[in-house]
DNA sequence: GCGCAACCGGAGACCCATCTCCGCTTCGTG
DNA sequence: CACGAAGCGGAGATGGGTCTCCGGTTGCGC
């Protein structure tokens, strides 16, 4: 896109794509975005999603004024975050889908690399993950969600294909393990080791075929669910 | 066990549960004592542990002064919640501790009974969750939350004898499943059929030994975790 | 250099949920 | 029945957080 600056200003009116990525400014102003972003995700990851905006602000080494004029909301920062972390897990599962089932013997599924993956990322960015699995109004974003879980479907399938998943297990299913993997993880970040990852280990275990297993009772939910995400209040 | 029935029965229940509550009440104060511990749970369950005092209030048909004469901070109101949701938990384990091993072959060992259990009186609370497995100051409530886990240590040994669970299982990899059982509750109340159950039927057949499976990778965590709980604020 | 639009800081306006205070009412005991 | 203690309501004080406003400053095209 080429547009000069007398139109700048309709430019950051119009289309969120200038607030949203940050180009088009002026220097120190894109500098000082994303040291605000840098310093949401530390004071987040320190004191949970309630940090306050004035210590985002002070560890940025900028003022409130600019903190808000970068992001009009305290939540638009919180889905800025989102977005980088977000961009991450597509982006592996991409790759990992796209190499498909031509993998060594014995080596972890397409499904399993991308759920530890999504572990990793989720980790290093506990504090900032609340708003990740919502229902989410912005369109694009949900275009890119739907992406995923067609991703994680395909991998989900595969998966099933080389026995390494039992038939049973609908992609919701996988859906849950990720909620509850998020919780997890926001609840026990800072108690040591990552305690995550034996966690997930046994549920992977779960996902697994077994000989004589007795399948599962109960009834999986409808898989629209999926890209929906979570409502945001519940009545 | 629920307190669906008469608010006097929701007294009796509320007075058991600690010493120091409800205890020589004036009848009309026991009453809105009650009533209110009936209104905080509705209020819950429907807008999530943001509910307002003044909603409480309101729906309990008293004034704001007599909710804090009743409880002296909303905090104390939550936990007095947490209160009767543990005690159920607590009682059933007991209970189905106590069973032992003596059960037809086939049955859900005592273990799987109690995470059901703890799931179903999670999920008709959900909302009044958020301080359940938290580090609490009371030390009453310390004692019993260690006698709760060394009773499902005694099942988790149970089951391994019976083959029912793998041997390297630790209690606190069964504590991890809890507090990602409780926060999957919590984000999935209200959205149609209780999904947690059958994610919960996906964990525990992770539990499960299995003839030619690869050995948990990660190492198991400290299982002092258990009892301590998680910490409230992370630094 | 010059000028101006964009940018900056941070004091305080504003909002909202929690909690307090006090004059009036009700219970229940002597 | 009479009287004091316990209980009651609900308006508003409090506090902590988000967001705005505006005088001064700075990058950058010409």
């Amino acid at each position: 896109m080429t547009m000069n600056d007398s139109q700048g200003r309709a430019a950051a009116a119009a289309g969120t794509a200038t607030a949203r990525t940050g180009k088009g400014l002026r220097r120190d102003a894109a500098e000082n975005r994303a040291r605000l972003l840098r310093a949401a995700w530390e004071a987040f990851a320190e004191h949970g999603a309630d940090a306050g905006v004035e210590e985002i602000a002070r560890r940025a080494g900028v003022g409130m004024g600019t903190l808000y004029r970068r992001f009009p909301t305290k939540d638009a920062l919180i889905n800025e975050l989102s977005e980088v972390i977000f961009e991450s897990i597509l982006e592996y599962a991409r790759m990992s889908a796209a190499l498909g089932t031509d993998r060594a013997p014995g080596a972890p599924s397409g499904l399993e690399e991308s759920l530890f993956h999504m572990g990793e990322v989720m980790a290093s960015h506990h504090g900032c993950l609340a708003r990740l699995w919502q229902a989410s109004p912005p369109p694009e974003q949900d275009e890119r969600r739907t992406e995923l879980w067609q991703l994680m479907g395909q991998m989900l399938d595969q998966a099933k294909a080389t026995g390494d998943v039992r038939p049973e297990l609908t992609l919701t299913d996988v859906y849950l393990s990720v909620l509850a993997l998020r919780s997890l993880i926001d609840d026990t970040a800072g108690t040591g080791p990552d305690l995550w990852r034996r966690y997930l280990e046994v549920v992977l275990a779960g996902f697994r075929p077994t000989p004589g297993a007795r399948p599962l009772a109960y009834q999986p939910a409808d898989d629209t669910l999926v890209t929906r995400g979570i409502p945001k209040h519940r009545h």
